[in-house]
DNA sequence: TAGATTGTTAATCGATTAACAATC
DNA sequence: TAGATTGTTAATCGATTAACAATC
């Protein structure tokens, strides 16, 4: 077992939940509730308690016995886990209509993530300011993502350019991409990718649609 | 078993797979090949070969020993079972950043998606147009749906309004809710909703980067 | 104390992978 | 025919669920 198997330790689909948990939990605070049990998240989200309780444990909380997870610390703890404690500095690259959208998203902030720069192909978009954030040109990117050490590329460009632009950004230096384009990225191993592919679950919806109209 | 059980035979990470098969196979037509061998997807797409044979034969294609797949025939399959053999029409709700993005796709026609009309509370947006798609009032949704007998909702508002907005599509006859929002929905066992969690992607990548940085 | 809740081990379920016979 | 490929059964792997002891 090497240091990266046990890195993955965490199951994929727990992680994935943990947004909701979080969301859930931010409310609850608002409303001055310090506990809550398992069951009562369980009970909101249409989980099983055990299921919530497995999936709070990945992030190394610890909960009290007839009381449940304090939620300051249950709130710290997921934030901790995603690194959403604080937020890495990204670069996007496409504006397009989906490069756009992410643009004006205004609470990536508290998931992690702070777009800031954009980067297009397309002459008359660079030096226009977007939900502001400048557009500067594709080919500055690979020298201010160096410069500025960025971790995280947005890759938002249409799919005959996703390829290219990713190598780019591996050249640059970026570690993470999330992957708008519905392209399997060729990148090395040591690279973080994680796809965002709207089309799977587009399957999924007019799939069940299909069979049940049968 | 009964019908609904039977119905759900396919296995869903098959079914999130078909698309990227499908773009595949839609490349290599255009290419003039004939025929493809699982093999040859497996390798483009990073798969094992058995896999994409099980995933392929959830739509009922039939292969030919030493020749593989007929790309035409496989393709219509992958069409007919996912429902892109025709397009349904569809209602998007929310006109923000998000519900921009998604009118400005042009290739939704070939998923087996038509978005007929968008709706919107904010009457600044309504009447206009965005991307040739007209803005209505968001209380002509209820009318217009049930009167157009639409069966796809896009619900792309914000978080706070989800839950109104979904039920009141239920009780305009949407069959299927493809929802954007961060909201766990609550709805009849009926109505098939597909979500789209972006954070639950972001949380995937962040905590990957968090955790190999330590 | 009694009861609610956590944490953990064991059982179940479902998807992926491996092995191999059938086929053209 | 020989070899490549499909289709299918069995083995493996991982996630979910059930059961229950430990705890305050």
């Amino acid at each position: 077992m090497n240091t990266t198997d046990s890195i993955k330790g965490a199951p994929l689909p727990s992680i994935r939940r943990l947004p909701q948990y979080l969301q859930l939990l931010r409310q609850m605070q608002t409303k001055g509730r310090i506990a809550v049990s398992c069951t009562h998240l369980a009970d909101d989200l249409g989980f099983t308690s055990t299921q919530v309780r497995k999936d709070l444990a990945v992030t190394g909380i610890i909960g009290k016995p007839k009381v449940g997870y304090i939620t300051e610390e249950l709130i710290a703890s997921i934030e901790n886990f995603l690194g959403w404690n604080n937020y890495s500095d990204a670069f996007l690259v496409g504006v397009g209509n989906m490069g756009n959208a992410l643009l004006g998203y205004d609470d990536f902030r508290l998931h992690g993530l702070n777009i800031v720069a954009a980067f297009d192909a397309n002459p008359e978009k660079i030096g226009k300011n977007v939900h502001n954030c400048e557009i500067f040109a594709l080919d500055k990117m690979y020298e201010l993502a160096e410069r500025m050490h960025i971790q995280i590329g947005i890759l938002t460009v249409p799919a005959a350019a996703a390829q290219s632009v990713a190598s780019e950004m591996v050249l640059a230096g970026i570690r993470a991409i999330w992957n708008f384009s519905p392209i399997a990225l060729e990148v090395p191993d040591s690279i973080i990718v994680e796809n965002v592919r709207l089309y799977s679950s587009l399957a999924v919806l007019t799939s069940r649609l299909a069979n049940t109209n049968k």
